[in-house]
DNA sequence: CTGTTAGCGCTTTCAC
DNA sequence: GTGAAAGCGCTAACAG
């Protein structure tokens, strides 16, 4: 392996130019710059990053730690930040936290034994709870979740408005008992249950709702509950994919017709919702976008550490399908 | 930033004696490993990775390169990986590829760069097509796709096997004109598609393949050709979960009831899959086991380098539902 | 069992 | 515009 020493003396120059012009940096003559890469390239040199990074205490790395890699919204804000980071020159450590909040505080650490330059965060509740992104060694922008009153950037769907929205759509249909099945370990799934909360107070239903771990089998066992009792809803909402599918999967067991059984609406317009019998109405994530915002915020914040702590929020996009069209039959149309 | 000299001092030893604690060598006295615990973790010291890494020669992380984050089969694969290598003291830097042997090659260039301990990779075709381990400059594992005379180790399924018996699946429910969409962008495709042959062909049936890149919408559209044009097939074949996806899209937008209209079937047993109307018949892959039985190979050649390449062929799971069921009419019984 | 010391390969003053 | 030289923080001989 060729080091800079070598490239050197093929060039026959000093170390110092050679990594001025590997760097980039002016005040180098034509011709030496042209020497030393001709000698870079014969020897086929390639820098020692360990070194480079001892030296110059710089790691042009960003961590990006997802509280669940399984999530399709995760994957595809992973993409967008994976883009823009080395367009930006920044390396980026992918780091699946799993929503478990031992595993979190470990990529945590290691991102601060790793010198990141920065970090990009969906925070598992217990962390989001008492956080502050000043706690740690290195800026950190959240993305996903945040609270209302949390001390850092952030990049979040107006979770409160779309839940809103879609609950409000439903009703306007016709629905007048609706249920929501949401996540009870995600601040989102939080805010999403409270913009269904506004919505059914607003027109004076009945909320039902149940606060659920993230997970299909979770969603499908509270599906069955709710529609094998009496007085079973006439709509269930769902505050993210995962839950979702397992609603999708409890109206297939029962082998009830949607919508005319029952109506079903969701977040993520994930690539099986248009699937599903009639088209399962949803709020899609800008999640290219949301990629893109949370890391021009940490750019922003490396560059300008103590600046005043400032939140992204973008707009759910509803997309209306079968699953929840007009309900025809009993329903009284008084307000 | 307490660096390890202040460890020094503050337990009234040399730094020697620091990095020998740390490190866990033996060779100190009990007396002086606990006043070096007592002092590193009284200063919070963590030590400088970068430095380490320069002074060792050694890196300790693995590249995981993945050619599409997207399909949930990688993202299995991922936490399997990942789980198994922090086990064994291994980071991961897991990267995505996307299908593109332009980023593949740059990702590739920034393992090389890392200086990773070896690298698990998924390849593109172009570069499976001459691909060799030695070429590189470190231990490399491939995983899901892999050609007969590749000159690596690697971890994959039986496709073969798994294509065979789904295909013979098929024709033993009474299914003669069986078409297959298959990836033409992976050796993992185009080996499927031989299993499919062979089983057709030993059942004296005709083919009817049709390559395709991988991606939803291409499977979409040749579906609805395949099912709008004379002699349409009885039933579809796909030879991963994305063209699995758009078969089912396909035959949704066609109204074709499935199976008496046209079976299905494929691979990867995806969350949806059980969703869509009678539930889709595929060939489960273990992916768990695929992640751990890359990471001991990876483990196992970067302690011996120089061993025989080996490869792990790990056998496909046929999980039968509704799409596959029976065909009741017309098939006559005839061998 | 412990300490001293020479670098790992690079960037970055500082002189020229 | 260029080069000499001083470390970045750590590990691993080596000497005691």
């Amino acid at each position: 392996m060729a080091r800079i020493i070598d490239v050197a003396k093929h060039a026959g120059v000093s170390v110092a130019s050679v990594s001025r012009v590997l760097a980039g940096l002016p005040g180098v003559s034509e011709e030496t710059r042209a020497r030393v890469q001709a000698a870079a390239k014969a020897l086929d040199y390639r820098p020692d990053l360990a070194a480079r990074r001892l030296r110059s205490r710089r790691t042009d790395t960003i961590g990006l730690i997802v509280s669940d890699i399984r999530n399709p919204f995760f994957t595809e804000v992973s993409r967008a930040v994976e883009d823009m980071a080395y367009e930006h020159g920044q390396r980026v450590i992918l780091c699946n936290a799993d929503e478990d909040p031992e595993k979190e505080a470990f990529y945590l650490e290691l991102m601060r034994n790793e010198n990141v330059s920065g970090v990009i965060l969906s925070p598992t509740l217990p962390l989001l709870s008492h956080f502050k992104a000043a706690d740690y060694g290195f800026p950190i922008v959240l993305v996903d979740r945040c609270e209302r009153g949390t001390e850092a950037d952030a990049v979040v769907l107006d979770n409160l408005d779309a839940a809103y929205r879609l609950t409000e759509h439903l009703i306007e249909r016709g629905y007048r008992k609706i249920a929501c099945l949401y996540g009870a370990a995600s601040a989102t799934g939080q805010q999403r249950y409270e913009g269904y909360s506004q919505a059914m107070m607003r027109a004076n239903l009945t909320l039902q709702g149940r606060a659920l771990r993230p997970a299909v089998a979770e969603a499908r066992g509270a599906t069955l509950e709710l529609l094998g009792g009496r007085q079973p809803p006439e709509a269930l909402i769902a505050s993210n994919g995962l839950l979702l599918l397992g609603i999708a999967e409890g109206v297939r067991e029962l082998g009830l017709i949607c919508p005319a059984q029952i109506a079903v609406a969701g977040f993520d317009d994930l690539p099986w919702v248009r699937l599903v019998d009639p088209g399962l109405t949803v709020v899609a994530q800008p999640t290219y976008d949301i990629g893109r915002a949370a890391i021009e915020l940490l750019l922003q914040r490396i560059a300008q550490p103590s600046q005043a702590v400032r939140r992204v929020v973008l707009r759910g996009d509803l997309i209306v399908r079968g699953s929840t069209a007009a309900r025809a039959a009993t329903a009284p149309a008084g307000a």
